[in-house]
DNA sequence: TTAATATATGAACGTTTGTTCATATTGAAA
DNA sequence: TTTCAATATGAACAAACGTTCATATATTAA
């Protein structure tokens, strides 16, 4: 029984406190933090202003909530469903698993969200601009390198700077995701950068891989 | 004698005003648009607020003014100086030197202000979305399908995408320019970062250049 | 049921904001 | 010097903002 009865409760409890999050999240990406006010949010999920005091101290730690979850959000996490040890031999095709994940982040609404929200806000909030390099950038470049090494060991691909290489898949990666969600916004055609990821993948293998069998000579 | 009284007019009158645009370039780029207020622009330069209003209608037409002022800065004109058309023909060497220029931006501080300016605000502002699609991505990388395309007729280079190769080249370099504002916002060591750009250079250019002479075989 | 707790409301608050305007000051032209 | 246009000032404004709080409502526990 009183379990049932702190679950329900939490249920009830967490849902506005969560429809504030998904909602202040969604108008955040949007109109940016400083220009959503909080007669915004409320308006929004139509309810008066003074209700969100009792989930949240304040307009700031509505933000410091979302914050939080950007650490355990998919774009934090590219890597985290796979096991990094004897995973490079896999090859080509993991890259493109990698590229793949990066491009879907795009089509999810709330992964959209956040990585637009952390674009808008990495130049002013000091806590973003640390989980984007540690968690974003240093992590998966780290990985990436860890890979790319393992990957010359095995001469499956020519021996060069593992870290030089993880930068030049990243960046690419990064910027397509970013214009995806430019064009979105203007609600153009993203048909052409869709297809870049893939590409820069097939690019970027052929350049780097050992071939099996020498060919004519 | 009316000339120079012309003359010394503008320049007295358009000091206030590019003083104005100057001070808020640099609020804007390091606060954002909206938390910067009309009183700090105009404590920073050691006026009243409302002297503002005698140069520009509103705040808006500030941002406005400075906006413009991107299409003829040194991020949008990468190209500007050099002549297109036998330009090909230096192959790396000219691919070096625009990655230089990339990297120059980020160290001028007018530049690097306007680009992060443009960084905060493209999510919120079309005209800036329109001028940096325009005139910063889309015309720097058809300029660079060009130059790939002429240098893969002349078998400089190996055959392939012009366009796909103009974005893997064009990307990294956005990407590492990004990085490097980023580390400078705290005061971090951009050393790495900035090595990047030539690395990038060198290692695109192996990848793709066709060897003058056959070895071994 | 009743008591206790959590959540929502309406109204108000003190600030901050962008902007206006009558007035003062300045600098150039005559 | 006087005249006139350009610029700066101080004060004020209405609106928008984040936040508080007493009160009302709804939900859970006893």
């Amino acid at each position: 029984m009183s379990e049932q009865n702190v679950n329900t409760a939490l249920l009830r409890g967490s849902n506005t406190k969560s429809k504030i999050l998904k909602t202040s999240l969604k108008l955040f990406s949007s109109k940016g933090f400083k220009a959503t006010t909080v007669r915004d949010i409320a308006g929004a999920m139509g309810v008066k202003q003074s209700a969100l005091y009792n989930h949240f101290k304040n307009k700031d730690e509505i933000l410091e909530t979302l914050v939080s979850e950007l650490t355990s959000s998919a774009i934090v996490q590219i890597f985290t469903d796979k096991d990094t040890q004897e995973l490079y031999k896999q090859g080509k095709s993991l890259l493109m698993s990698i590229a793949t994940t990066f491009k879907l982040i795009s089509f999810d609404g709330q992964n959209e969200a956040l990585f637009k929200l952390l674009m808008q806000e990495i130049y002013k909030n000091e806590r973003i601009r640390e989980i984007y390099n540690e968690h974003f950038y240093q992590e998966n470049v780290k990985k990436l390198s860890g890979l790319f090494f393992s990957m010359m060991q095995d001469e499956m691909i020519e021996s060069g700077d593992p870290l030089l290489l993880a930068n030049e898949f990243f960046s690419p990666l990064f910027f397509y995701q970013m214009q995806l969600s430019l064009l979105k916004l203007d609600k153009k055609s993203t048909s052409s950068v869709v297809s870049m990821f893939e590409k820069h993948v097939d690019l970027f293998w052929d350049n780097i891989k050992i071939e099996k069998q020498s060919t004519l000579f």
